[in-house]
DNA sequence: CTGAAAGCGCTTACAG
DNA sequence: CTGAAAGCGCTTACAG
């Protein structure tokens, strides 16, 4: 059983020939001392092996030097990518990042965001659960709050965004170009505002199309659901001939479900994925991709909570959108699949 | 900006008309508590809407509640799936688990583990980078550590691995009896305990068949490195018609790789990923894939951690070894291809 | 079964 | 520029 380690701000003090605060003031750059006091503190530290303890520190200051950042699941690439954006973001910073799944769950969310609120962090950066109950009083708990990607209504926090509707309307713009005029979409849960914002954006393109189709189905964003939701498109609506998933998972479902039917892509049904995964690009056919710019997304929350927490003003109605793209690769194809009409 | 909840256990106290060690013993279930003011106790924390503040009361335990889980790559799915398996085994527990990326760096590692260090986790559960310098004197700055997949040598600690070097003599065996005589292991850093014992595992494949010949080639572990040894090993060896893939992205690298030789699989090489990931299953051709037990690994490792936190003696030579299978795909085939000897 | 006292390690006012 | 005092919120001995 390894001993812990009590070197502390006193031992510093003592070895250094000065008082307690002094070695706090010159290890953290806050407030006066000599150049002497200065180098006789380091020096001490430095021999001593002194290792600050964050819970002491913390626990005066009433604020910990972390940001919490709650995602659905950080194995969806996604956010494992959101999460190394944001860590570098704050790197120059002395705040570190603290990583809490909540399984697309509200009531793991609740737990989740009582833990993190228990370390008193200094910031939080959330992408809330489906279904999430989230209120202006859950977040009154945190002291600076962004929202990323997903939102949600009435809550007066800065959000970091894609042009959501605008990108998924593109997508199908490109089906519609290629000549489909019947197509589906598979997206995530119907409570979630990147699913209502990208259903916008569909209805958009058909406006801007008239005599095209559109069909919706909504899953909870699983590769499962996708492809259930997949196989009953395809026995349903026979002149389906392309289809946009919502997310890397979900697109994953989409192909498994066209497969699972004898069918293949893009000669049967054309694909686009939405968020663009390592495995579309590595995939043959590769697979056609909304490509969301994760790690600008990652970088402006960063940015966002760093200015807050130095005590800028930051707008509640800040709203940062960023751009999408479109990657054509090889899962489009003109409709030329083999049907009974 | 939102103003701190100032409850505390004195106010929880106050209203319960008890002492706040009463309060303390009760929400903690910690020694004697009369029903009385157990109900009491419960009833005006409630009321007061109290969180506990772990900063308060790790500074006194000189323990948070926290495992560190310190990993080359988030981004890298096999230790995404890794923090989920943690986490979810340490649900039951009052754990939580605090992620840090070191980006396979020696340098990073040390920052990471000197702010874990700050926070006083309850435990460690630790991947140590390519080159890693960690000795004992490093780790005995922590209570509870396990090495999870990579090892170190001469560490007296817990690990929790798979057994490496059969699954890779597996795979390379695979690929003997389709009926390659030539095979490639393109493989991470030679540093990294994994790297070695794949490597060890490909020589004692090759000394149980005689007359086959292997090439080597080390990594950073990234796609990058993984596509740039590929293309060095086609020009390099025409006689080459198999090649393992040390992870996830060298996998991806070495089809990138092949495809940009102008080659196909499995018609012209064969190939087999180590580590399995969802697009080696929806890639077409399929990927033929050893499988690590991530999730077991997860699991076990959190439970040797809450057997050591729990003060249960743990011998330090512990070492779990979980099973690889290999996954039968469409990514290897007999060679065929037309080469020019 | 319960409470008064002290202290975990640090920093924030406040004097000098 | 520097230090003595007090307190952040909690729990660990210690008395009762």
């Amino acid at each position: 059983m390894p001993k812990r380690d009590g070197v502390t701000v006193w031992h510093v003090a003592e070895e250094a020939g000065v008082s307690a605060q002094t070695v706090s003031r010159v290890l953290n750059n806050r407030g006066y001392a000599s150049e002497a006091a200065r180098e006789k503190v380091v020096t001490a530290a430095a021999e001593l092996g002194y290792t600050p303890n964050l819970l002491g520190k913390s626990l005066r200051s009433t604020l910990s030097p972390m940001i919490g950042l709650v995602v659905a699941d950080v194995a969806n690439p996604f956010y494992a990518r959101l999460h190394r954006a944001l860590e570098h973001a704050l790197r120059d910073s002395d705040l570190s990042v603290f990583l809490l799944n909540c399984d697309d769950d509200p009531v793991v969310e609740r737990q989740r965001l009582k833990l993190l609120a228990s370390y008193r962090p200094t910031g939080l950066v959330i992408s809330p659960a489906a279904n999430s109950s989230l209120s202006t009083a859950d977040l009154k708990r945190f002291r600076n709050v962004v929202l990323v990607s997903r939102t949600l209504p009435n809550l007066p926090v800065p959000t970091v965004q894609t042009d959501e509707a605008e990108a998924f309307a593109r997508a199908a713009q490109e089906l519609f170009d290629y000549g489909h005029s019947v197509i589906a979409a598979v997206l995530g849960p119907p409570s979630v505002s990147t699913t209502q914002l990208r259903e916008r954006g569909l209805r958009e393109a058909l406006v801007r199309n008239p005599g095209r189709r559109a069909v919706v189905r909504y899953t909870d964003g699983s590769a499962a659901e996708g492809l259930a939701a997949m196989a009953d498109l395809l026995c349903t609506d026979r002149e389906l001939s392309g289809v946009i998933g919502f997310n890397g998972p979900v697109t994953e479902g989409v192909l498994d479900g066209i497969r699972a039917a004898g069918l293949n892509y893009p000669d049967d049904i054309s694909v686009i994925g939405f968020t663009d995964a390592v495995w579309m690009r590595a995939s043959r056919p590769s697979i056609t991709a909304v490509v969301q710019p994760v790690e600008e997304m990652g970088r402006l929350a960063g940015e966002l909570i760093i200015r807050m927490a130095s005590g800028q003003d930051v707008d509640p109605n800040t709203h940062l959108i960023t751009k999408c793209s479109l990657v054509r690769r090889d899962s489009i194809a003109k409709p030329g699949r083999s049907n009974e009409n």
